[in-house]
This record gives structure tokens, sequence and C-alpha cells, in this order.
DNA sequence: TGCAGATAGTCAGAGGCGTTGACTTAGGGT
DNA sequence: ACCCTAAGTCAACGCCTCTGACTATCTGCA
């Protein structure tokens, strides 16, 4: 039975598969399978038996050409950055709404691909669609009155909010359904249940607590960290009046 | 050779491990074994076999106590959190620097656990030290001045920055050495090396920047948003006067 | 024209993981 | 004294990544 030469048929289906003709895997291509799958079965769906299956060719056929999973997985989020925004980012003229509309577009490209959020919140890439980010969101601090140093700092706590907290919501969708769905239920029920005396705030808040996923927490923060901003400005400003 | 019955010996080394006595596994003490793993070898240590070897028992013995691995493991988080900071947890009079103190036990607790840092940022434990945390949270934010729904939003906003950004920090501790250096070494160089003319903003400042991993950073982002707190009640105030 | 090498695709399998179902044995209740 | 139950054991399944040997095919060179 395990003799893998016997069959030999034109069926294409049944039969043992025909061999790939030479070179016609390549980089390009196996990326482009892979986002397939990531895209259809997220990240734990994206493994090399998948991958061989997709491609109609052996699952090990890819070590041929990526040297192991990780170089494959890090080549295709650069791949997937760059395709999913970058032509967007496009100056509105509000140093405000600049900023709303990168981390907007981090936020979006982040939950797009809930499995890959983590890695690409942590890890640098040091491509062209990274620099200009940066140098877009350093140019919009600058405009809103900050001196060099402080835009720095700025920048960066902005871009590691945006990041983490997009990679945090992302990582809450590719939960398991079921544990998923007990985590969101817990905020609403469990939380409403706590003694008065143990947890008074709580007791008094409850309905109003909204589960850590609650998207529109990403946008409060991003509000909070503009109000920040401007309140240095006003108080700078209020400071060189006083001289 | 694997004839399993067969040496019965005195020397406990060698020979095939005796039969665990009975009732001598439970919860709490697989969770100290597995505590131990994983402060010595990290998460991707922490695995059924390693516990197995450690507790002198049976891998597969832990079903008889736990469901599947992920009840072990947001039970270890939990005992871990409970430890780790559920002491010092003291409020110090003082709105803002309750926040500071609390971000700052959090920050910590996930650099020093950092294999668990993402589960523990986004999955909802349901138990006491999450409770607590909320609570104290809330409390400050009252405290300082901030309206029921306002604070329950600060509260989210703060809690969702905090754990996001420390399990940003600490996955990049998890890094192997070689891409994180790489990743770190990037931000002192290659910056540096931007043409002043596509990227006019990183080059006049690229001295500044600082790598992503940078831990003041973290302490810069709180700030931030207790600025942006304090913008908030002194707006109020004045509206309040200006009545 | 034909042969040698290199190289791309194949395959079996090693070794790791979590999890399951059947088993064995020890202790407690009647 | 017995048996029943539950705790510990074990073999095995199915999945994963990755390796080393193999084999077919294409390219360059005589």
């Amino acid at each position: 039975m395990p003799t893998a030469k016997s069959a030999r048929q034109t069926t294409r289906e049944t039969a043992p598969r025909k061999r790939r003709p030479r070179d016609s895997l390549s980089r390009a291509v196996i990326l482009e399978a892979a986002e397939k799958i990531a895209e259809r079965d997220g990240l734990e769906g994206l493994t090399f038996g998948a991958l061989g299956t997709e491609l109609q060719a052996h699952s090990t056929s890819i070590y041929r050409h990526f040297r192991d999973k990780d170089e494959l997985v890090l080549e295709l989020i650069d791949s997937l950055r760059a395709r999913s925004y970058g032509s967007e980012l496009v100056s509105t003229g509000d140093w405000r709404d600049d900023l709303r509309l990168i981390s907007r577009l981090i936020h979006e490209h982040y939950l797009r691909y809930p499995a890959f959020a983590m890695q690409m919140a942590a890890r640098t890439t040091r491509r062209p669609t990274e620099f200009k980010n940066v140098e877009f969101a350093l140019d919009a601090f600058r405009r809103a009155g900050l001196e060099d140093d402080e835009a720095v700092v700025a920048t960066r706590v902005f871009g590691n909010f945006t990041r983490a907290v997009s990679a945090l919501e992302a990582s809450l969708q590719v939960l398991p359904d079921e544990e998923r769905t007990m985590d969101e239920l817990a905020w609403a029920v469990e939380y409403r249940h706590l003694s008065a005396d143990d947890y008074p705030n709580i007791h008094r808040v409850a309905d109003k607590l909204r589960p850590v996923g609650d998207p529109r927490l990403f946008f409060d923060g991003v509000e909070m960290l503009l109000e920040s901003v401007e309140a240095r400005i006003a108080a700078k400003k209020r400071k060189k009046r006083a001289k």
C-alpha cells in the first residue's frame, strides 16, 4: 500500500499528485497562496500542509524558498502592509485629523489581519511604509506646536498606543469563539453581581461598564492623547503671554 | 525495551516511575510546578510533558484536574497576578499617584512574565485581582473629578493602554536576541541615513529618536493620559465658574 | 549531441505538541 | 470484605515543523 510509485493516471484527482513543473514555485507564488489562506482561515490555518494543498505541491517544497516559517511570516506581513495602506496617507491640513487618520488606518489594518497583529506591532520592518508613518506623525505634532523633543516623544507614545491597542483588540478577535463570548459576557453579567461593600465603584457603574474589546475605546484613547497635546500647547501659550 | 512493567527498583532514578500516591496531585500542586517551569523556561517551555517530569507524574494525569491547557494557563495567570501585586495596591491619597502606581505595577508584572504578557493583556480572568484593579482605577478617576460615565471610559482607556503597551514591550523581550538587536539598532542607525528631501522631520530629529522599546515611553504615555484628564477637569471648572 | 552537475520538487520519517479513551490500582463507604 | 469510583497511567491519534536522502529535470559545456 505505501509503495508510492504504483498508480500513474491521467485523472489528476484521486491519483498521487503529479510533480509540479520545475521553477513553477517562487517566493511570490508562495506568498500569494499564504495570503489567501491567512485571509480565509487565519494564522492558525496557515500551515505548511495547507500551503501544500493550496499550491498543489508537496509541503516541504516550500523549504526550497524560505528558511523556515518565521521568514515566511515576516515577509508576508510586509507585503500585506504595503498593500493595505500607504496610498491613503495624505495630509488633511489639520494636525488633529492627520493623527486621527493615521491611527485609524493602522487600526483598521491590524483588525483586517488580526492573526498577524502582534507580530506587526512588535517588529521593526525598516521599510518605506514604516518611515512614512513616522514622518507623517512627526510632522503633525510639529504643526500642532510641539518642539522637536516633545514631538519625538509624542510620536513614539502615539505610535506605541496605536499599535499596541490595535494589536490587543485584534488578539481578542482571534480567540476561539467560546472563550471570546465568555469573556465579553463576563463584563455584562459577572461585574453586576459584585458586592457593593467590596467594590462600591464597580457596583455603582456596572451598567455603564464596557467590555475591554469595545472598539470605541481605541478612538477615545486617541482623543485623550490629542487633548493632552492641546493642553500642553495651551499652557505654553499662556506662559508666553505672561512674559 | 518498551515493556514498561519490567524493572522495579528502589533506586528511584533510572527505573520507571512509581505510581504517584492517590490524591497527591491537585490544582494547587500543578500550578506551583507550572509556575516554576514558566519562570525557568518561559511559556514555550510549559508543556504537559515538562509538567509531567517536574511533578514526577504522567503528563496526562493533569487532565484529571484541568479540562485543557487553556484552563491551566488562565488559572496560572491569575495566581501569578495575585502574588505579584496583590498586596502593594494601596491608595496613596493622590489620584495621580494612584494611577501611576497601578500602571507601574502592571507594567512591571508583565515584564516579569513576558511570555504570558499577551494572554494577560487580552483575556478576562474574572477573578478577584482583576476586580480590584478596576475598582482601584475607577476610584482614582472619580476622585480626580470625573463623572461616572467619564470615569468608566477613562478607566478602560487607561487599562487598555497599560496592558497593551506593557504587552508590546514584553513581546520585544521575548524575541530571539538576533532579531531584537537588529530591530533596536535600526532606530539608531538606519533612520539617520534617510534623505532630508523625503523625510525632512525624521532627518532633523534623527538624533533624538528613541527605539520603540524605550521603557521611558510607557511612563510618558501615562503622563499624557493624566494630563488629558487634568485638562478636562480644568475645563469643567472654568465652565462652572462662568455660570 | 550528449553528458555532468546543479537544483527544484518529492517523500518518509523524526520528534514535538495537545488531547482522547481504555486500563489499572488504591481507598472509602456499605 | 467487598465493590465502586475516581485518580493516576499508558498507548495512540492527529497535527505540527523541519531534516536528509531521493529523483526528475533543466542548463551549460565539451
